[in-house]
DNA sequence: GATGATCGGTACGGCACCGAACAGACCGGC
DNA sequence: GCCGGTCTGTTCGGTGCCGTACCGATCATC
């Protein structure tokens, strides 16, 4: 049986309905590049990454990419299930390697109906939404040194360990912006001493700094998944 | 009795559940520039809109500003509320006088409990996480002058006729651009035919044109609202 | 150690948008 | 009619990011 608890979401679930989703929950390996939800497709489970980062990405009719959110160890795929819209315009693709658990959607559907998990998964999307909300302030007021800074802290948060696989090409991607916008500000960052980089492999050095550098949206976003899903109350 | 109809949400609901609702609604004059809710705030009531559009604001640190959403006729002010967060990061303004009919707090988190009502509300969330996920990626790709047709058309389909009240200046607030943009572009729009404004006025004169020359981000926007929320589900 | 592929660095022109400042147009009020 | 405020138009320089193109560095493989 996997360990839930590598999961935040699993792990703020009352011990009663969490015993209930143990033998619901199949382990699984998320590998980078793999789509789990095509835009506007049907989702067969959700997903709740333990050790990997799946991104929310929208991708423009001329090519353009944008990543709405990224998805780690404090979340889950697949709001639309309970929700109620069954699918999203986005795509959900495994962006760092990792692991997960995942649950059949009838099931997820089910136990939402449950009041406890309802609270529990409902706080969460609100998280998200705030997540959304402020990429789309990061998008129009700062510049690609600051939002460089908030995604790497944003995802750093959501893996172990003080690294990142990652291209500059993947990075630019996520942000939506030119692999040489981002050749750019990592050079910097680097040369401030605040992360070291080689090809695909980003280790953070100094996180502080980092902070400094960073736009108030990390602080923001995760504030309010500290706020919405404390730790605390794990069960 | 105020004529809840006017609220797609309301319109939304089994007559049952509306009947119940209708002594709760306390129809109330919404006049531009009114405070809804300040960031972080604690909300006293849910605020449906029937003839005004309100925004949500997140206002960052240097004085900038984006509109994470436009809340008109189909939706409503504080999802925080039944969402369980109690609160959000952004701010709810009056940006187009008109009327709503609120209720109050503990009122709709009890009547949330309600299946009915519940899948009524959070079908209206997913639309809305669809509308900032989509500023999020037109703030990043599109130019301003296909964000103004998004903007124009998505605060007609929300307000009755087809002008609007609003100077350059506060578009560009809403746009998070400066003014001079909003000037710019709006004199290209009117030089295609499309608009005719002054003084605070805006005449839409060729809706098709003006969705021809918006970004896709409208009609992602539209198309959710409509799937999620379909008119042909009234009472 | 050659080969091919991936990854990162650099350079150049172009343009959308910004920042600030100012001028004209239109309106309401006395 | 005059005045003050609001709204819109225009200009000028600056810059952050884009599009394109090219090249060097590093790694995997045999």
């Amino acid at each position: 049986m996997p360990y839930s608890g590598q999961n935040h979401l699993l792990a703020s679930l009352p011990a009663a309905d969490l015993q209930r989703w143990l033998p619901q929950l199949e382990a699984i390996e998320l590998s980078a590049g793999m789509v789990l939800c095509e835009p506007r497709g049907e989702l067969s489970h959700v997903v709740f990454p333990t050790s990997a980062i799946v991104s929310l990405m929208y991708l423009t009719k001329n090519g353009g990419s944008t990543e709405i959110a990224a998805i780690g160890n404090e979340g889950l795929i697949g709001i639309s299930l309970f929700m109620g819209g069954d699918f999203t315009p986005s795509r959900a693709v495994v962006r760092n390697a990792g692991r997960g658990l995942r649950m059949k959607a009838q099931a997820i559907k089910a136990e939402f109906e449950r009041t406890q998990v309802r609270r529990v998964l409902l706080r969460y999307t609100q998280a998200l939404i705030t997540q959304a909300a402020q990429t789309a302030v990061c998008n129009r007021h700062h510049f690609i040194d600051q939002q460089l800074c908030r995604w790497l802290l944003l995802s750093l948060d959501r893996l172990p360990g003080d690294e990142l696989e990652m291209t500059q090409e993947l990075i630019a991607g996520a942000l939506g912006v030119r692999r040489e916008g981002v050749t750019g500000s990592a050079a910097r960052l680097q040369k401030a001493g605040l992360i070291r980089y080689s090809r695909g492999r980003i280790r953070v050095l100094d996180r502080a700094g980092l902070e400094q550098h960073s736009c108030e949206c990390y602080a923001v976003v995760k504030m309010e998944y500290e706020r919405l899903l404390p730790l605390t109350a794990a069960a």
